[in-house]
RNA sequence: GGUGCUGUACCCAAGUGGCUUAAGGGGAAGGUCUGCAAAACCUUUAUUCGUCGGUUCGAAUCCGACCGGCACCUCCA
């Protein structure tokens, strides 16, 4: 399996440092707004990385952090008027919410700043004992100038980026491009106590700290997105490898951005629909899809017409899921096995998703697949059912269980539901009734009035099957 | 100013030296099936990959120049 490493800007082939073991940390949200839909990309991609190195039979060790405090939560909490403890909770609680409407397997444990503050202190008087960090009145920062390798993840030279630097100076820091450690508290902000007095931990720590804790000194994949490359990454790597004194991570990822109108999607600009809004107009699916039909790297933008589009594409999936279920439940032992090669359409869905996750591929694999099992179905009057238990189970692990693209979820029925069914079910006797009276209008009417109330009706070879939107 | 990414059909998008005289999805057009629909199937929709040169037996793919688009260098996935 190759990946491509962002720290040598190539594809590199992917071992990990104790296989089966893959441990992976992803940068999450700072929980003081809702998440928006290019966030969700990320997400949804650090997912389907992780879903598919479990396929492939890895043990995937999968954290992401939480931000639950900094300097956006404090600000919100202002404008709310509420504790800032209590903004990061209820933007916690809809993160949550949130990642499982878009049928995120939750990682393996989702560590918070604020419950790993000792850590990070820690780590600080660490690179404070070794010279690198210093203390100005209560605020602590990290010496670049003492990191001789820094700027080797984004390729910057820390000259060149004081030329062209519009950070503000801040009269503390001896070099402008050094960040904060440790942040003194001002009133009324959260705080802890240290070493260098009441205050909070910077950004950039946390990761260091958390995945430290959970995954150990050295990992092996780092994701998230192309804006964290710089500075973020950058300042884990340094404080990181300065304390530890060993490589950091082996795989760098970073996704691409989600564009409106070919400008990045952004909290800060103001041109974002928040994951929930997009999910109140379509399936978690649907999105996937969308996600998935370009490569993570890239950018991509986003609109309700290539929606629209990704929505016909996860219809055409579960059509046919649909027409195998039926077929299942028919459980018909007669008719002919149909000549199939699935394993071809396993394995070229694996060779593809083995060079750099190339999902675009994969999708195309999962549509060659169907558009071919359909013409089977199309040119045989009847086929047994062990050729629909192979099709099932190819877009189960495929597309449901790597890309997540079609919703196979096990339903259950509640019991209004189940009346719902048996009504409709009457309904469609009724009208199998009056076709063959040859009433076509009023057959027509049932059909109608069920489609108007969101019932799609489909007269297929093996029966009548019908589907809510 | 520095750094990195990017330009493929009507839209989205893969492919990065011969397997491709360019996957897949959407859209459009025609046909098959159907009482009619829907779904599905078949056919058509780029001899061409921003432009111009070069390297090569051979290039969308490598090199150079030029013209666009974007991002990072400040919190941001």
């Amino acid at each position: 399996m190759q990946i491509y490493n962002t720290f040598s800007r190539k594809k590199e082939e992917f071992t990990p440092l104790n296989p089966p073991l893959v441990t992976m940390y992803m940068c999450g949200p700072t929980v003081y707004n809702y998440f928006h839909i290019g966030n969700a990309r990320s997400f949804i991609m650090a997912d389907i990385v992780r879903r598919y190195l479990q396929f492939c039979g890895f043990d995937v060790k999968f954290i992401m952090n939480l931000t639950d405090v900094d300097d956006n939560i404090i600000k919100k909490a202002l404008e709310e008027k509420r504790p800032a403890d209590e903004v990061a909770q209820f933007y916690s609680n809809a993160f949550f919410e949130d990642i499982n409407k878009l049928k995120i397997k939750p990682a393996t444990t989702y560590p918070k700043a604020t419950m790993h503050v000792q850590e990070m202190i820690n780590v600080i008087n660490e690179l404070e004992k070794k010279g690198i960090a210093y203390n100005v009145d209560g605020n602590v920062f990290y010496d670049i100038s003492k990191f001789p390798s820094y700027g080797k993840l984004s390729g910057k030279k820390t000259d060149e980026l004081e030329s062209g630097s519009r950070v503000e100076i801040n009269e503390a820091k001896r070099n402008p491009l050094d960040f904060a450690l440790w942040k003194k508290a001002k009133d009324g902000e959260p705080s802890w106590d240290s070493p260098w007095g009441k205050g909070r931990p910077g950004w950039h720590i946390e990761c260091t700290a958390m995945s430290t804790k959970h995954l150990g000194k050295s990992i092996d994949i780092h994701a998230g997105g192309n804006d964290l490359i710089f500075p973020h990454h950058e300042n884990e790597i340094a404080q990181s490898e300065a304390c530890f004194e060993q490589k950091f991570v082996k795989y760098w990822m970073h996704f691409g951005f989600l564009n409106i109108q070919n400008e990045k999607m952004s909290k800060s600009l103001g041109n974002f629909f928040t994951a929930r809004d997009v999910l109140a107009k379509y399936s978690a699916e649907t999105i996937r899809l969308f996600f998935a039909q370009t490569h993570y790297g890239g950018p991509l933008n986003f609109s309700d017409e290539l929606l629209n589009s990704a929505k016909k594409g996860c219809e055409k999936i579960s059509n046919l899921i649909e027409v195998a279920e039926n077929q299942i439940r028919n459980n018909s032992q007669e008719g002919v096995d149909p000549e199939f090669d699935f394993q071809k359409y396993r394995n070229d869905f694996m060779s593809v998703m083995d060079d750099d996750f190339n999902t675009p591929q994969a999708v195309a694999v999962i549509f060659d697949f169907i558009r071919a099992i359909n013409k089977i179905i199309a040119e045989n009057e009847k086929i047994n059912v062990r050729f629909f238990h192979q099709v099932k189970l190819m877009l189960k692990e495929t597309a449901y269980d790597v890309l997540g693209i079609v919703d196979m979820d096990e339903k259950h029925t509640d019991s209004n539901l189940s009346i719902e069914n048996e009504l409709i079910e009457l309904l469609i006797k009724v009208r199998d009734e009056l076709k063959k009276e040859k009433q076509f209008s009023l057959a027509d009417q049932v059909r109608d009035g069920l489609a108007k109330i969101g019932i799609t009706i489909k007269d297929t070879k093996s029966g009548v099957t019908f589907k809510r939107d």
